[in-house]
DNA sequence: GATGAATGAGGATTCATTCAT
DNA sequence: AATGAATGAATCCTCATTCAT
């Protein structure tokens, strides 16, 4: 029975590996199941055994990451007093994260736009925990007030495309090592620190 | 002819408008060639008339959209002398360009990424701009040095994430009167002003 | 104009004989679309230029005929005046069609299980008709009353169950010239004459 | 064993009536083995340690309870001297069957197509009986003579309508005390009694 | 006997594109 | 230029059946 469930498990998760591969390099809609069956190195007709649909895999893969980034992320920043830590923590996890397992992660990133009418704006959304955080910043006068939403906006964009152009090869090296300059210029644009 | 040749083009617009309609509600591969043409209010086989083919009508509306806004922000950004008057042109400009026509605007930073195999990185591309400005005003010393990868990164995906938040409903109202404020924000991010 | 027109009518045509060949032959769930394509002589795709899907056509050929045959039975009943006249004209009528065109008739009494749910009890429908004329028969005195329910089933099932028998090649020759057997003999179940 | 052998049995019932729902429900092709396992309680490849395949089940359930059936009409037609007798007895069990599993005696004979090219005409099969009483009468002189397929065909089919007809909820409780009333319609409608 | 993952053929449907009219 | 039928490859998904455990 053990047996059984790791083996089921191990072709789910190359499953999701090949389907992350095929999802990155090519797009969600460009990729058909019978690629990813043949990545996994399974037939096509198994695939249906671990996933109901493509469009069910695409979604339990962006869900899945984009709830788990949303979760570390309000723990790494409730961790951290003041703004500069939580923005340094929020940031050095996103970075960390894409250096573990880059393809996890701009898919979700990249994928957003496809699945975001299904996300409920407030469900552990890494967008939503970048807005609190910086809304008790302006609410403790660790920054100057201005539009919540434009801040947020400039915040979150900026540091996804910080990955988007990484995969792009325009930046060279471990990311999470650009956090801290990363934070500081975040911050920065607070007017914070 | 000239009657013709502006008949001609008025379906060509119809044709464009409907596709981008498409394209930005559904994502381009989800949109048939059917889908446009019965938008447009002309026959599938027409299409053909007018564009090549679907990935080429995709591609014609991204490419001069996207140069337009990269030669539009060399212009303005030129016509500036420093950082602080370049950015708010620059951002100026863009969200003008999303007031004016937001779905075109949107259409052309979403799809982005289905495109940018095609694009040379150095071709009247916004982010090139951006990231000639940024480096420009780091030689003249208005902002202190820094990763300039990094920072055009965090100011190109800010802005560009402004707009898709509006579309996504959580910013009200002309973009274009944000302007200043991002503005203002992303020189201070860079530590210039 | 016409000329398209009557091509597009004319592989229509060849669709609908080759679609109840098969569904007669082999029964709907049965039959391929590919199958029928190859016997109609167009490609696959273009069958669904003519026909939604498979279902749509089986029940468009299904419900075509099959209110066709309630209204000419209607026509044919209303025609006379007596019982035994009714029931020979509308007999010789389901004999005649079968006799014309076996292939549709058998299909569509062969088929009716599988549209029943989709037809309401009372649109045309033959059984209905059949329904109507017993019931008729039994307020004007000509028959003895009873179960008109039990009637109407005894009498239309008798009817389409000679169609099956033919076809199972139990019964000989044109259908049609059975037909005054046939009146006489229900007329006879019910009592009348 | 016998606790085994029990067991066995009783989980082939479950399949059986299982079985039977979907295909009077849905039609066999309709009917996925995966459906039956899961009503009946069982894993999908448990299906086969019971039946050789879907067609066998859909064939075993048939022919099963056609025999069944053709057997004894023919006993019961035995047992009685006349027509009228005959009839009456033969109408009774057909109907007392539908009351005591109507699902069964609804598959049976609205499946009867689906499985017709595989029956020999003669083997237990119930038109087979009607045949044979319809033409004992004739030679006895009970009844006019007449076309023998003819009539086998309005008797057999006006009562197998009568299960359909209540299947389709034309006709209440239970059917088999309207068997004397169908009894003597038929017995009339040969010119017998 | 039971389980359910694996297989791979088959089927409905879509769709970009072509082409005769 | 417009029309829409025709083409056939491609795609998603289903399903009967097998088989290792």
């Amino acid at each position: 029975m053990a047996v059984r469930s790791e083996r089921t498990e191990e072709t789910r998760m190359r499953i999701e590996r090949a389907a992350l591969k095929h999802f990155v390099e090519q797009g969600i809609a460009e990729t058909s199941i019978r690629e990813i069956a043949e990545t996994a190195g399974i037939s096509l007709g198994a695939m249906y055994n671990h996933f109901e649909s493509k469009e069910e895999l695409a979604w339990q893969l962006f869900i899945n990451g984009w709830n788990e980034i949303g979760q570390e992320l309000r723990r790494r920043a409730n961790a951290e007093a003041k703004l500069p830590g939580k923005m340094r923590a929020m940031i050095e996890y996103v970075f960390l994260r894409y250096d573990e397992d880059w393809i996890l992660t701009t898919y979700i990133f990249a994928s957003r736009h496809h699945h975001l009418k299904r996300v409920a704006p407030s469900r552990g959304n890494p967008y939503t925990i970048f807005r609190l955080v910086i809304g008790e910043a302006m609410r403790a006068g660790e920054i100057p007030p201005g539009d919540l939403d434009l801040k947020t906006a400039l915040i979150a964009g900026g540091i996804i495309q910080t990955i988007d152009s990484r995969v792009l090869a325009r930046l060279k090296g471990p990311l999470a090592q650009s956090a801290p300059a990363a934070a500081e210029l975040c911050v920065r644009m607070l007017g914070g620190g």
